[in-house]
RNA sequence: GCCCCCAUCGUCUAGCGGUCGAGGAUAUCUGGUUCUCAGCCAGAAGACCGGGGUUCGAGUCCCCGUGGGGGUACCA
C-alpha cells in the first residue's frame, strides 16, 4: 500500500489538509504502507517557498513522518506533456486552437455544452490547417475528449459513486502556452509514484470521474479513492481564518500538544468503533480503519480541544514538558531566570499546574507566582479574604508563619503544624489556608497549599506572609 | 443554472429493521468530596430536519422537499 499527502503551498497548514495528512499517515502505519508527500507546486503565482516550509514543520510537528518525498509536482512536467500528446496521438484528446473565453461567449449564446463548442471548432481544423498554424506559431491547448457513457467508482468512505459522463466537461490537459493542467498531472504522478489509495478531501469528489477517465485514457490502474469530509466552523461553514486559528502553526504556539492535537483530528470524522476518546498515537494506528471515516463533515471544536489537550497534559511526564514552560517562560521579563534553570524544581512545579491546565500557556501562566520575585495580587482574591476583616487575616497569617516556622519544612509536618493550630484556636483550617494562599500566590486558586508552601521553601514562603501581614494592616 | 455529496443532543459521536421509552463524550446546571482550583463521584436538562412511502415493525431502507457543503477554470 502506498498512500500520499498532496498539498498546495498556498498557505501554511490548514487543520483540514492536517487531518487528510493524518488520516493517510495513520492508513500506511496500520498497514506497513508507505506514506508519500507530495507538494503540488504547479501553480506558479501561489507557491512560495515559505509554505512549503511550514507545511513540512506543520507535518513535523504533528509527528506525521512520511517516507518518501517531498516530492514535486512541477517534477513531472515532461512526463506529464509527454502523457498528454500521447493521448492526443491516440485519438483521446484534441487540439483547441480557441480561447476559453470565445468558447464560452458561444456556448452560451447558443444555449449549447462548451465542450460541443470546442470539438466542433476543433473539427473544423484539417490536419493541414493545424499544421500550418503550428507553423506560424499559433498557441493551442489539449483538450480531453470525454467519451459517452458514465463513470463510475467504489470510494472507501461514499460507496458506489455513479456519474453520467455528459455531465463532465472536456477538460484541458494541457494549456496553450504548454503546461499541464492539474487534473492530468495529479493522475500522472499518482501513477508515477505508484500510489494504490488516494485519501484527499471530499472537495475532490467532483474531479474523481474526470481523473477515472484519464486513467482509463492512459492505460493505468486505478488507486482505490476515499473522500474524507471536510471541517466547518462553529457557524457550520467551511473552516477559515474568521472562525479563529485554523493553521496548525496556531495550536503548537498556543501550547496544544501534538499528540493531543492528532487524537482529536482522528476522532473528527472517525471513531474507534468504541467508546474510547483519550488515545495515545500507537491506539490510534492501531484502532484505524478507513471504512469507519464518516461521510459527514464536522465542526471544528475549540472547547473539546482543550479538554482533550487537558487530558494529555496531566497525563505527561512533566519532564517533556518543561521545555515548552520555560521557552514561554522566557519571554516575560517579570520571570526571575534563575529559578527556571532548576531542572528538578521546575518539575516539581509542573507536576502541581499541569493537572489544572489544558494548554501550556496556561501553565506558563500558573506557573508565575512561583517563578517571579514579585507577587500580582488578584485583586478579587485580596477582597475576599484580606480586606472584609483585615485585622483579623493578619492576626491568622502571623499565627500561621509562627506555627510553621516551627515545624520541620515538608508538607506532612507543615500540614499538621497547620491544622494544629486550627484546631487549638477553634477555627477550620480553611480559614487559616485562604488568607495564606493569597499571600503566597496572590491568588484565590492554587495547588494543596502544603504543596505551594515546599514549593516556595521556608525562606520565601515566610518572607511572603510577613511582607502579606504587613500589607494587610495597612489596609 | 447544472452535477455531486451530506443530514442523531449546542458540539464530537454510537446506532448498520425490532434489544432505542435513542447510548457515550464535551459543554452547561445541581449535589457530594477536598484548603481553593482542577479532578473525581452522583444527578439534571438536551437530538433522530420535514413530508410521503416500503414493512407486522424505521433513527436505521426508498422517494420528494428543505437546509448545509462541494464542484462546474487554459487554479490546485
Amino acid at each position: 500500500m502506498r498512500v500520499r499527502f498532496a498539498p498546495s503551498p498556498t498557505g501554511y497548514l490548514h487543520v483540514g489538509g492536517a487531518r487528510t495528512a493524518l488520516f493517510n499517515w495513520l492508513l500506511a502505519r496500520k498497514e506497513g504502507g508507505t506514506f508519500v508527500l507530495r507538494i503540488e507546486d504547479t501553480d506558479q503565482a501561489r507557491n512560495r517557498d515559505e509554505h512549503v516550509e511550514a507545511i513540512l514543520h506543520g507535518l513535523s510537528w504533528l509527528g506525521l513522518d512520511w517516507d518518501e518525498g517531498p516530492l514535486y509536482q512541477s517534477e513531472g512536467v515532461k512526463r506529464h506533456e509527454q502523457e498528454a500528446f500521447r493521448l492526443l496521438e491516440e485519438g483521446k484528446a484534441y487540439r483547441d486552437f480557441a480561447t476559453p473565453e470565445s468558447i464560452r461567449a458561444e456556448a452560451s449564446a447558443r444555449g449549447v455544452h462548451p465542450s460541443s463548442v470546442a470539438r466542433e471548432r476543433a473539427a473544423l481544423v484539417t490536419e493541414k490547417e493545424a499544421a500550418s498554424r503550428i507553423a506560424a506559431g499559433k498557441p493551442y491547448a489539449l483538450r480531453f475528449r470525454v467519451p459517452p457513457g458514465e463513470t463510475s467508482f467504489t470510494d472507501v468512505v461514499h460507496g458506489d459513486m455513479r456519474f453520467a459522463n455528459e455531465d463532465v466537461d472536456d477538460l484541458v490537459i494541457l494549456r496553450s502556452d504548454g503546461t499541464p493542467v492539474y487534473n492530468l498531472a495529479v493522475v500522472s504522478d499518482d501513477h508515477a509514484h505508484g500510489i494504490s489509495h488516494v485519501i484527499r478531501g471530499d472537495d475532490h469528489l467532483s474531479n474523481t470521474p474526470k481523473q477515472v477517465l484519464l486513467y482509463r485514457a492512459l492505460g493505468y490502474p486505478e488507486p482505490v479513492f476515499g473522500h474524507v469530509p471536510l471541517i466547518l466552523g462553529a457557524d457550520g461553514k467551511r473552516l477559515s481564518k474568521r472562525h479563529g486559528a485554523t493553521a496548525v502553526g496556531d495550536y503548537e504556539s498556543q501550547g496544544i500538544l501534538p499528540d493531543a492535537m492528532v487524537n482529536f483530528l482522528a476522532l473528527l470524522g472517525w471513531n474507534p468503533g468504541d467508546e474510547r476518546e483519550v488515545m495515545s498515537r500507537d491506539e490510534l494506528v492501531e484502532a484505524f480503519t478507513p471504512e469507519r471515516i464518516l461521510k459527514k463533515s464536522s465542526v471544528f471544536d475549540l472547547e473539546k480541544l482543550a479538554w482533550l489537550n487537558g487530558r494529555h497534559l496531566a497525563q505527561r511526564p512533566s519532564s517533556t514538558l518543561l521545555p515548552g514552560v520555560r521557552e514561554r517562560l522566557a519571554k516575560r521579563k517579570e520571570v526571575d531566570a534563575a529559578r527556571t534553570a532548576d531542572d528538578a524544581w521546575m518539575e516539581s512545579l509542573v507536576d502541581l499546574l499541569k493537572v489544572r491546565a489544558r494548554t501550556v500557556d496556561e501553565i506558563a501562566d500558573q506557573a508565575m507566582p512561583y517563578v517571579c520575585d514579585t507577587l500580582a495580587f488578584d485583586e478579587a482574591a485580596v477582597a475576599k479574604h484580606w480586606r472584609k476583616d483585615p485585622a483579623r487575616s493578619a492576626d491568622y497569617m502571623e499565627r500561621t508563619a509562627a506555627a510553621l516556622s516551627a515545624t520541620e519544612w515538608s508538607a506532612a509536618a507543615l500540614e499538621e503544624g497547620l491544622r494544629g493550630l486550627a484546631e487549638e484556636m477553634g477555627v477550620g483550617a480553611g480559614k487559616l489556608i485562604h488568607p495564606l494562599r493569597v499571600a503566597l500566590t496572590g491568588q484565590s486558586a492554587s495547588p494543596g497549599i502544603f504543596d505551594v508552601l515546599t514549593l516556595l521553601g521556608s525562606a520565601r514562603s515566610l518572607a511572603r506572609v510577613e511582607e502579606a501581614v504587613r500589607l494587610v494592616r495597612a489596609m
